[in-house]
DNA sequence: CTAGCCGATAAACATAGGTTATTTGGGGCT
DNA sequence: AGCCCCAAATAACCTATGTTTATCGGCTAG
């Protein structure tokens, strides 16, 4: 009665998010974990080195990519979740100065220098998390170019209950947001002030609860109409 | 004395371009001209269907992508000039409602259906394409979260120049700027108004010089120093 | 227990950019 | 030649968001 459900619970995080993108049978999970290497924590704030590492999974904590200006304004590209890779696409990569910074303590699990998507099957799989990743960009665009200060903020929190509860790390619509709002104001491209107001506003109109760093989508209608984005 | 520029000269506009990611010899050439199929052209305007067709090059005109809200608010997301690609990446071709649209009168160039990459040389060429692409909406990314209305306009002007100049459609500093300001506002996330405003500073100041569709880069210093957008 | 720090909250004011409306200036057509 | 139409250019006014500064509350180091 224990077998199944056990072998459930321990299942890796970055199997379950890849799941996600295509089936993965148990010889594709074992010859992506044969690919797997080393495991390494970093502390908050810490800036990873992309360029020289091989690309890794984030096993815990919260990281982003991001890329800065002379003078010290900075955009976050996008918030990379546990089971999230990193550095598998050209995007990280490239010469580009994107830098991939811890915003919690973190935890990864390195590929293997000379890493290769493998199988058929597995490549699959890994194409449907860079296209996956991609979109993501696209909505960010919009939301950078195109929305209100609280359509963004409406947007970005569906988006970040949707990739944890894909990993179990939602209750019901609540989650943990271990990020300040200094960061969602880089993020969505509004200064540290206006972030607090928008937020004060969805707490006033019943969209969301917080309390602490618990987030609670009180309103998920209304926020789905506020942050529209379909065609 | 006529040969060897004469053949540069009917140099296909996407061979010239994909040269920029890496050497392609004879036969990449040639087999990538295997790969390549029947010919099309677009009014302005029109919409490209891309989810059943097979991908493209554009062989002159100028295309973009970009994403509709419902309330008709536009977001482009990338232009597509002369050489360039288009569903060759998962971006495009991924369930998204990404739009391919025609600025000006099209002239592309169909992948035979089952189209695949082909020799090594070739793929790698088709990667660093797709990184460029991809390292220009991170450019984008930041354009429009983390700039003032002057400066977005100015790094876009010098990122078209650029690719222009790749092709060999610049004359020195200036270029022909087909797209109505409609266009650009869409793309740098700004009103019509203001982009027109900005246009105008930017004349006063002498950075620019604009005569119809002829765009000229005055102070190119100035500009480079106006979009920042080093790390 | 207290000092000090950090992040959230708040208030007051400033401004970049949005909106609406009007005018100007070429082409192309009749 | 005269008329249209469309895009560019202006103008006047409005507002969402930025900036600066201050307060508050909780946590941690001693």
């Amino acid at each position: 009665m224990l077998g199944a459900p056990a072998q459930r619970a321990i299942e890796k995080v970055y199997v379950r998010r890849l799941r996600r993108f295509g089936p993965m049978q148990d010889d594709d999970v074992s010859a992506l974990e044969a690919r797997l290497g080393r495991m390494e924590a970093y502390a908050a704030g810490k800036d990873l080195e992309l360029t020289t590492s091989p690309p890794m999974f984030l096993l815990s904590g919260w990281a982003c990519l991001a890329h800065s200006l002379r003078d010290g304004r900075r955009q976050i590209l996008a918030f990379v979740l546990p089971g999230d890779g990193i550095g598998f696409d050209l995007l990280t990569r490239s010469q580009r100065s994107v830098e991939v910074l811890a915003l919690t303590p973190l935890k990864v699990r390195y590929a293997q220098p000379g890493f290769v998507a493998g199988a058929e099957r597995l490549s699959r799989v890994f194409a449907g998390a860079a296209a996956a990743q991609q979109g993501r960009m696209i909505d960010h665009m919009v939301r950078l170019g195109r929305q209100t200060a609280l359509e963004r903020m409406a947007h970005l929190l569906l988006e970040l209950h949707a990739r944890l509860a894909e990993i179990g790390e939602t209750r019901g619509e609540s989650f943990h947001l271990p990020i300040k709002q200094e960061i969602l104001a880089d993020a969505l491209g509004l200064s540290l002030v206006h972030v607090n107001r928008t937020l004060q506003q969805m707490r006033r109109e019943g969209l969301i609860d917080m309390r602490g760093s618990q987030m609670t989508l009180l309103d998920r209608a209304a926020l789905e109409a506020a942050s529209d984005q379909s065609s």
